[in-house]
DNA sequence: CCCCTACGTTTTGTTTTGGAACTTATGACA
DNA sequence: TGTCATAAGTTCCAAAACAAAACGTAGGGG
């Protein structure tokens, strides 16, 4: 089954899902949150490629979750800003945070 | 960046992802939030291939979300029931499915 | 015997992803 | 004016993940 296949699904999880259910595409979300705006802030911070931050972002705003917003006119540069739609899953990533905070303790290390 | 790395990331939603950050995951799990347990059941219910559900069971028992129970001794038969640990996912699953039946219509019939 | 159930595994080909370099437009500095 | 820096992407190719369907296994029932 493919993505666009999950969007028409019976299941409202299902559908969510084939808009966020994939960990890069919650990340960003996350920086969202987190006061985050630009590309390159989702790039270094997410540790995603840069090819696939694109795509998300480009989901994520037809899906309506993002507004693609330009901050600066020369030279041109956009950003990207939660919608309302945005903003009512940050819940969600509230209670994975807590969940991570109690059932997934660092155990090396990392990075990013 | 792989799966690996996201579990020791310093963020606790990253850890959370590496566990359930991808749509089959939150699938198997909504499944069994509707009190579904059985491999057939899942394969039948969310579409996904009998292939990833394998692995996907596989790290959710070794993650200590699911356990992998026998309930049939002869033929030996096994099916996966929620852990506490996984049943502290459900309120998240709760926020996807409202979030998805308010913004996230159904435009055709699908059949799974 | 042969077919059925049910939990998987294997195989083969396609799609997605990862990683790194490249592009475009402009401002800043010397 | 030339060179460097910034920031939002795009392009390329190899590697990994995935989809689809067949196969395996260990019984049970007719």
């Amino acid at each position: 089954m493919k993505w666009s296949e999950l969007s028409d699904n019976w299941c409202p999880v299902a559908r969510t899902l084939s808009v966020v259910g994939d960990r890069w595409t919650l990340l960003i979300l996350r920086d969202c949150y987190l006061g985050k705006s630009r590309f390159e802030e989702f790039a270094e911070s997410s540790g995603m490629t840069r090819h696939i931050l694109a795509e998300r972002l480009k989901r994520l705003v037809e899906e309506g979750v993002l507004e693609r917003r330009l901050y600066s006119s020369a030279p041109k540069r956009y950003d990207y800003v939660l919608t309302e739609k945005g903003e009512e899953l940050r819940p969600a990533l509230k209670i994975m945070k807590d969940w991570g905070r109690k059932h997934m303790p660092v155990r090396r290390e990392a990075k990013a």
